[in-house]
DNA sequence: AACTGCGGTGTTTTT
DNA sequence: CACCGCAGTT
């Protein structure tokens, strides 16, 4: 982004100083780091994530005595949360019944938790950056001044603390431009106001307003399914969103029996664009949960199809990532409790929760932090047993001789020495199986990019590194340019474009999520999230749906989303898979799709709109397919390609025919085979029976 | 006192 | 399906 920035104002190369440009959190993170003092933040803190965060909660409960039957240590973060995204601290907490009470003593004692560990959690970061600029701060005033100008993109995401942070900021010039869509607002769930967009211009008299509503991105029929699917809503302002592109391709609408299908459909639909000369990049995927990821993994796995999940299980998130960075973060902050809890017993050294819980309940008797514990325990021998007392001492050994080579040793050789001396690295050679060699590499591959962010950084400190890898997004570490299929949830799509874009499980309570479905306001977040699904979309989109699907060791009956209800007939064309031969109890016409897929029906309607539309603006590497192709000439070819028809494959035995594309001169048949189930095969392998 | 295996439970989205 | 807590085992 600063490179592109700094290319827009003719000053390509340039570092832009004095411009500070980044997240939200980062910037509150790097305002900390300079003037945090002011507030009572030391400079060298460290970023507690949610998984820290939780973990320390856990802890808070356990020995405040608070039941976690009661108060599920997730729950109790997650009022915590909403409580920091309105800037309510916990001195500020109102506890107006019984349970709120108990939230209030946690929120004070965790609050104290993170103060003691030198630790500051994702909410915290916004919370302390908005305290810099409290009347009784030193450093307001300095700070007032310091910008000229404050923009703010995707504005409709910002919660009620960035927002006041941003008027902070911009107090001196009150020069600010906010860029946003409230028809794109997707995180009311982590506190992001609606209101802030909508209100702006009440807030803000006289601010000038320009609509941007020519979209240079999509076709028509893409922009008018996008413009059907956000209409319902009520909290919006109308939009006339028009575009001067051609109509291009219907918006494809696929109904398969089961998620492995849509999978399936999804490979088979990359493969065709490959073949007519697309890249593997110009393909997204979108879902709404990344459960939903490993059956499409696995599909394009088996196609040999080049793929790259962004977000889901972050990389940092990893245990044994997570443990390497604990270490790390234990040797930059000893005061860091979480960290030091984390890793006092990994690998295994025979210092379990019993004696954690010691020396945690001796830090709390001397008022001292963790690590102090630790050393306490191993000069005074009557607060630990023998043998505990001598496994935390080799520890407490193991800390001092690593945090004697911290400051002689760039960061990516301490953590090669952590994983030497440690033992983590023979324990997980010792294990020998696929998922310790795995983690192994994640490890490496953790030091690899310690040497990258060594080379590239100005200054490269381990402090630096670890708050980089915690407040990293996942979208940052999406590279185009690996020329992959892109799969990510709609969430993390936000912001990015791409010529072919499927989204799957458009069923009610996938998409719209069960969590949302029986709540109205809910249910609009989660319309203007598959708003922004679809306008990602530029050349060719397709929704695809299933009339059952596993997920998470459910079985869900697949409804179609509601969302699918709303698009305009015209814009869409439909690919229905017939169900199974066989019929068994469960796809014999009960469910609540029942008369909703009728195969004579689709395969009229399909015939009715005549043979395959050529696309009307041919461009490069241009996509060019035709779904009904088969169809529109009766049969196909000498095997009498027709949905439905069986036909014989070598190895697979007899199937039935689902679906077919051409590719060149020959063609790619979907098949659901008695043996293997549903398979793409190439014409050329199938005979007539 | 740590570790292992079992059963039960809950399960969005992300900085 | 994955995680967590628990109870029984080493």
């Amino acid at each position: 982004m600063k490179e592109r920035v700094a290319r827009l104002l003719g000053r390509e190369g340039s570092d832009l100083p004095g411009m500070w440009l980044g997240t939200f959190h980062g910037l509150s993170a790097r305002l900390l780091r300079l003037y945090g003092e002011a507030v009572g933040i030391r400079k060298d803190f460290v970023i507690y994530d949610a998984d820290d965060q939780r973990r320390l909660m856990a802890r808070v409960l356990h020995d405040l005595n608070i039941s976690d039957k009661t108060f599920p240590v997730r729950q109790v973060v997650a009022i915590i949360d909403r409580a920091q995204n309105q800037g309510i601290s916990a001195a500020n907490f109102v506890a107006s019944g019984p349970f709120d009470k108990v939230i209030a003593s946690a929120y004070r004692t965790y609050e104290e938790r993170l103060a003691a560990a030198n630790a500051v959690d994702f909410g915290g970061l916004l919370l302390w950056a908005l305290r810099l600029g409290s009347p009784d701060s030193s450093v307001a005033a300095t700070l007032a001044e310091r910008f000229d100008h404050v923009l703010v993109d995707e504005f409709q995401d910002t919660n009620s603390v960035q927002y006041r942070l941003v008027r902070f900021l911009s107090r001196r010039t009150r020069s600010i431009t906010v860029v946003g869509d409230e028809d794109q607002s997707i995180y009311g769930w982590r506190g992001a106001d609606i209101r802030n967009i909508l209100d702006f211009e009440r807030d803000h008299p006289g601010a000038g307003v320009i609509k941007l509503e020519q979209n240079y991105r999509s076709t028509a029929n893409i922009l008018r399914a996008a413009n059907a699917v956000i209409a319902p809503n009520t909290e919006r302002r109308p939009k006339r969103l028009f575009t001067n592109t051609a109509a291009g391709d219907p918006v494809v609408v696929f109904e398969g029996e089961t998620e492995r299908e849509e999978a399936e459909y999804v490979a088979s639909t990359v493969q065709a664009g490959l073949a007519q000369g697309a890249a593997p990049r110009d393909f997204a995927v979108f879902y709404r949960t990344n459960a939903q990821s490993r059956v499409l993994e696995e599909a394009l796995r088996t196609h040999d199809l080049p793929y790259l999940v962004v977000g889901g299980t972050r990389f940092y998130d990893r245990a044994e990532i997570k443990d390497m960075v604990a270490y790390l973060r234990v040797l930059q902050n000893p005061d860091d409790a979480v960290g030091l809890a984390r890793i006092i017993n990994v690998p295994a050294r025979g210092i379990g929760n019993s004696t954690v819980d010691r020396l945690s309940a001796l830090a709390r008797d001397r008022g001292v932090g963790l690590h102090a514990a630790v050393e306490i325990a191993v000069r005074e021998p009557d607060v630990l047993g023998q043998g505990p007392r001598h496994k935390v001492a080799a520890f407490a050994e193991l800390l001092k001789s690593l945090r004697a080579a911290k400051d002689s040793l760039p960061p990516a050789d301490l953590a090669e020495k952590v994983l030497a001396d440690s033992g983590y690295r023979d324990q997980l050679a010792a294990e020998n199986t696929v998922e310790s060699e795995g983690r192994l590499e994640n490890l490496m591959e953790l030091v690899a990019q310690m040497r990258e962010y060594e080379r590239e950084a100005e200054e490269p400190t381990l402090a630096d590194f670890l708050e980089r890898i915690t407040l990293a997004s996942d979208v940052d570490s999406y590279d185009p340019e690996k020329g992959a299929v892109a799969l990510m949830t709609a969430h993390t799509a936000k912001g990015l474009e791409f010529p072919e874009v499927l989204v799957v499980g458009l069923e009610e309570g996938v998409f719209p999520h069960q969590r949302s479905i029986d709540d109205d306001a809910a249910v609009e977040e989660e319309r203007r999230l598959c708003y922004v699904a679809v306008t990602r979309a530029m050349r060719r989109l397709h929704l695809c749906r299933v009339r059952w699907r596993r997920l998470s060791g459910q079985q869900l009956g697949g409804v179609p989303s509601r969302f699918l209800g709303d698009l305009p007939a015209e814009v869409i064309d439909h690919v229905i898979m017939p169900p199974p031969a066989y019929h068994d109890e469960k796809t014999d016409g009960a469910g609540p799709w029942q008369g909703r897929w009728n195969r004579g029906e689709s395969l009229r309607s399909m015939r009715g709109r005549g043979p395959a539309r050529a696309a009307p603006m041919a461009q490069p590497g241009e996509i060019t397919r035709h779904y009904d192709q088969g169809m529109a000439h009766g049969e196909e070819g000498e095997l009498g390609l027709r949905v439905g028809s069986k036909l014989k494959h070598a190895k697979f035995g007899v199937g039935e025919v689902c679906a077919w594309q051409s590719v060149g001169d020959d063609f790619k048949v979907t098949v659901r085979f008695a043996s293997v189930g549903v398979k793409t095969v190439m014409a050329k392998f199938l005979q007539r029976l």
